[in-house]
Formats: structure tokens, sequence, C-alpha cells
RNA sequence: GGUCACGUGGCCGAGUGGCUAGGCACAGCUCUGCAAAAGCUUGUACGGCGGUUCGAAUCCGUCCGUGACCUCCA
């Protein structure tokens, strides 16, 4: 599909200079985006979705715009703490020991149900899908690179990145707006607890102690690799040194981000990300949906309505759409209200859809308004998304095509109004914004042939009833099958059923 | 305590120095044997108080409220 130059003028908001920015690819048309993947110790939950769901339509809308994409998203398989970024308990290694199971195990199990949620919610996979575990000797290279720059030292067999000795050459905390004499102010005692120099350094490769399940050998011992650094490996083995977008929920900006930043500056001197995307977080009921709060439901709780916050279940791209209806930046609040409202509005919109796909143009008299008005409107998907990722405007724009489409089908406007041009650009345009772009997908009410034939027969009756004027029968078998939850249709000329929810 | 967001009509939620966001709900209408479904149409909102401006919901100040980050979480 040709896309016009004016339309594929693409502006992103950068965390890292707080302005929207023209986005400019390093190698048109290629783009580097890499995206911090989950820590997979536990079932996914419905916060994660909305990031990953967020940067997959970055993705789609990348490549749609004629981008070749490469798309890394890593799974933390190794590193992440428990408690503190340097005193806990490996996430990993604490849930195979709760559930008795090997580290590998655990890291299968939910890289498996990540995998099945992202599949469930229509996410593309990423073009490469990287592991810490699988990426030791990088990290280990990595982190040779920053001791030999000076910006870390070994103590006890751990290696920790010298944030204060970092900050004389270079600022450390430009992306979240901290000044290192802040958070010195701010950091706890550790009561000398810690082999660190300052309490902001952080370990790049931390010492198993005895006992510890995952262990790999090293220059300095066998131990395992900090948690920032698997991303600054990865991003820079895929992407280089300097690459296009990098995301994540903004609950990473600090410290994750932060140091994976320091890294790469400490291990090869350059910045290593042109624009940084920051998805918000979900709130229910006005706060943040954390595992730590325990406010959180997982995925298919959300889809099966199996969960005491919820009254009913809510289909995989209800949820989809409903988080396109605001911003990514924005917080989201669930609620049931909110939820059914995008369910009866996304039912909305695939239906002009496929009105629209079965309407067969006729040439008329042409009005010169409405094909302007018809190409503007198409236009304006492009602009609303081109304006970082609009998808909320985006929607509303689709919401006033499906008006013109349904006075199109209903032929309260003749449909050769517009041109025929006009009439195949909206067809593939609106086609492609709602599968391409934002990745949803038409799901039917039932798959089920046999009660499909069964409301054929019952349809059948109640036409004959109508017929016969038999408004009593015709009532009943109305009448029965709402008790049954099944709704009877009458639309012009023909009868349809669906499934009361 | 520090830093930073946000407060929009009944609900959700965009956006913006002057011109209708959109969805849901409500209402009216069309269709229909009646109804439902579906479709069409309408609704003039931006926390309080000051200020800047010809004009502010949009900029500035201030107050109130909510939330996030500052140890883990997408």
């Amino acid at each position: 599909m040709e896309i016009k130059e004016a339309l594929k003028q693409l502006s992103i908001y950068n965390t890292l200079t707080r302005k929207k920015e023209l986005f400019k690819p390093i190698n048109y048309p290629n783009v580097g985006l890499y995206v911090c993947g989950p820590t997979v110790y536990s079932e996914a939950h419905i916060g994660n979705v909305r990031t990953f769901v967020t940067f997959d339509v970055v993705f789609r809308y990348l490549t749609f715009l004629g981008h070749k994409v490469r798309y890394v998203r890593n799974i933390t398989d190794v590193g992440h703490l428990v408690d503190d970024i340097d005193e806990g308990e490996d996430k990993i290694a604490k849930r195979a020991r709760l559930e008795q199971l090997e580290p590998m195990e655990i890291v299968q199990k939910y890289t498996n149900n990540f995998h099945d949620v992202m599949l469930l919610f229509n996410a593309i996979p990423p073009s490469i899908e990287p592991t810490a575990t699988a990426h030791l000797i990088d990290q280990i290279e990595m982190v040779n690179r920053i001791l030999k720059n000076g910006f870390a030292y070994e103590v006890n067999g751990s290696v920790y990145f010298d944030v204060e000795k970092y900050n004389k050459q270079h600022p450390y905390g430009a992306l979240s707006g901290r000044k290192i004499e802040d958070l010195i102010a701010n950091t706890r005692d550790l009561d000398g607890q810690s082999d660190k120099k300052s309490p902001l350094d952080f370990a790049i490769w931390k010492k198993a102690e005895k006992g510890h399940i995952m262990r790999w050998p090293s220059p300095w011992g066998d131990g395992f690799p900090g948690w920032h650094l698997e991303c600054s490996v990865m991003s820079t083995k895929y992407l280089g040194q300097t690459f296009d977008i990098h995301g994540g929920g903004m609950d990473l900006k600090f410290p994750h981000h932060e140091c994976e930043i320091a890294q790469s500056v400490g291990a090869d001197g350059k910045e290593p990300v042109r624009y940084w995307m920051h998805g918000n977080m979900l709130t229910f009921e006005g706060s943040k949906m954390s595992k730590s709060l325990g406010n959180t439901f997982t995925p298919l709780e959300l889809v099966n309505g199996d969960h005491e916050l919820l009254e009913q279940g809510y289909s995989p791209m209800t949820v989809r759409f409903f988080m396109f209806q605001s911003h990514y930046a924005s917080t989201l609040d669930f609620s049931n209200e909110a939820l059914k409202a995008a369910e009866k509005g996304y039912s909305r919109l695939t239906n002009s859809l496929n009105n629209l796909n079965n309407i067969s143009y006729k040439t008329g008299n042409q009005n010169p308004e409405k094909e302007e008005q018809v190409n503007k409107l198409i236009d304006s998907l492009f602009l609303e998304m081109n304006d970082d990722f609009n998808t909320a405007k985006a929607i509303a724009v689709l919401f006033e095509l499906s008006s013109i489409i349904n006075s199109f089908y209903d032929e309260k406007i003749q449909v050769g109004e517009i041109s025929e041009d006009t009439f195949n650009r909206l067809k593939t345009i609106f086609n492609a914004f709602i599968f391409d772009v934002l990745g949803l997908k038409v799901e039917s009410n039932s798959d089920n042939s046999t009660l499909d034939q069964v409301m054929e027969v019952l349809i059948g009756l109640r036409q004959s009833a109508r017929e016969n004027k038999d408004w009593a029968l015709a009532d009943r078998i109305r009448d029965e099958l709402a008790k049954a939850n099944i709704q009877i249709k009458d639309e012009k000329g023909k009868t349809t059923y669906g499934i009361i929810k």
C-alpha cells in the first residue's frame, strides 16, 4: 500500500528530553526497538499486558509505515532479586525453592504462560527474544569493559558499578530527572552490611553464596549477573551501541533504565538510546495495580470473569480495545463499567467493519464535500497515530468513519457520493487500521455449527408463525430463547441471533 | 521529606489559547405486528481562587484533592 510522505511524519514523546520529537531512524528504513520484557517468576498479570500491547502497536505501526523493525524483547530469567536490588534473594531461585523445581523449570513454565497470554491478546512475537542466562559470556564481557574503564570495582567476588565516579564524567539520573545529591540524601543506611562503597552503587555481577542454586563461573568466582546488565548487553548485541527506541513500563525508568544507560556508557562510551518511551500503569479504583499490592488479576481471570472484582468476563479484544481508548502514557483505571462500555463500543466498530466489507460500490452523483470529508478523516487516522501513537484519537476517527459507513450501508447516503478510488481507500485503510495497526481481531460469538443449525430451524419456525400472523407463537419462540440467553435480532430482510452476555 | 504527574459532562477518556474528540449510559427518531437488536440525531464539561490575554478548560501563581517514583513490580 502506498502511503503519502506527508502521512509518515511520526513524532514520539521522548522521556529523556521530555519533548515530542520527530522520529528519525539511525539507518532508515531499519529501526531498532528494544522493550524490557518480563521477569518470568510468576504468572503474567494484566498490567504486563498493557505495556506489551502498547509496544505491540508501536511495532505494528512502524512496520505499517514501511520501516523494517528489529524488535527485541528480553526474558529475564536470572538476576532479579526479591527485596533489594543487591541484597535479596533471586526471584526465580526463590520461586524454585517454593515450588520445589529446578530454576529453569520455573523459567520455562512462566515463559510459556507469558507467550500464551501475548498470543491471547494478539501481540506479535518479537524478532528476537533473548534470555539473560543465554548471554552470560556477553555479560561477563561487559562487566570486564566497565571494570577496565574504571567505572566498577570488585569486592568479595561481586562487582559493583561505581555511580559516584561515573557521575563525575557523565550525568547519572538524566532520564528520571534525579540529582545524585538528592539520591544520596534519600538513601537509607544499610547498617554497614553491604560491600558497596556507596548505597547508590549497583551490582553488575553478584557472588553466589554457598547453596545458591543459580551460579555460573566468572573471573570473580561463581556468581550471577546483576539485574540491569542483561538489557544493556542484549540491546547492544542485537541492535548496536546506539539504537532507535527503548521502551518499557514507567516503573522501570528508575533505577533500571538509568542503570542501563550508565552501564552502556560506562562500557562503550556511547549513549545507547535515541528515543526512550515509557508506558504508564494500570490502576484499579485509583491505585496502581501491582504484584506487591496484590490488587492485580491475571489475564485469564479477566477473560473468564473469575475474580471477585469482576462482574463478568471481558474478551481479550475488548480489553485490547479498552486499553487503546486511552493514551499509553496515561494511567488507565479499570472498572466494570468502563470495560462494558468498551465491549459495546468495540462491537459497534466491528459491526461497521462488516457493513463496510459488504457494501458494493455503485456510481452516483458525486458530492465533493463528502469526498473531502472522507479523505480528511482517513488522513487523520495517520496524523493521530503519528502524534505519539495516539490510539485514542485514531479510534475516535474510526468511529466518525463508522457513522458514514453505516449511512452508506443503510443507503441513507449514496456510496456514489464519493469516488470509487476513495471508497476503495476507505475500505483498505479502515481494515488495515483495525487489523494491522491496532491488531484487533473479530471475535465470533459462536463457532458452534450445531447451534447454528438448531437456530436456523427455530428462526424458520418463527418466520412462518409471523407470516401467519401467529404473534403468540412467534413471541413465545423469541421469549423462550431470550430466557436461554439467546437474542433474536430482526434485521432488514433476515433474522440473526446472538448470545447475550 | 524530595521529585514528578494529574484533577474534563452521569461514567470512561482524548485534546487544546478562539473552531463538535470519541465510547458507554440517558433522550428523541428510523426500522418493526409489538418489542429487542441495529442505525441516525442531540447533549456544551474541563477542581477552587487570583493573574496574563481581545479571548483560557488550555499559559502563570496559589490553594485544595488524588496518584506515581525515591528498594521490588510492566
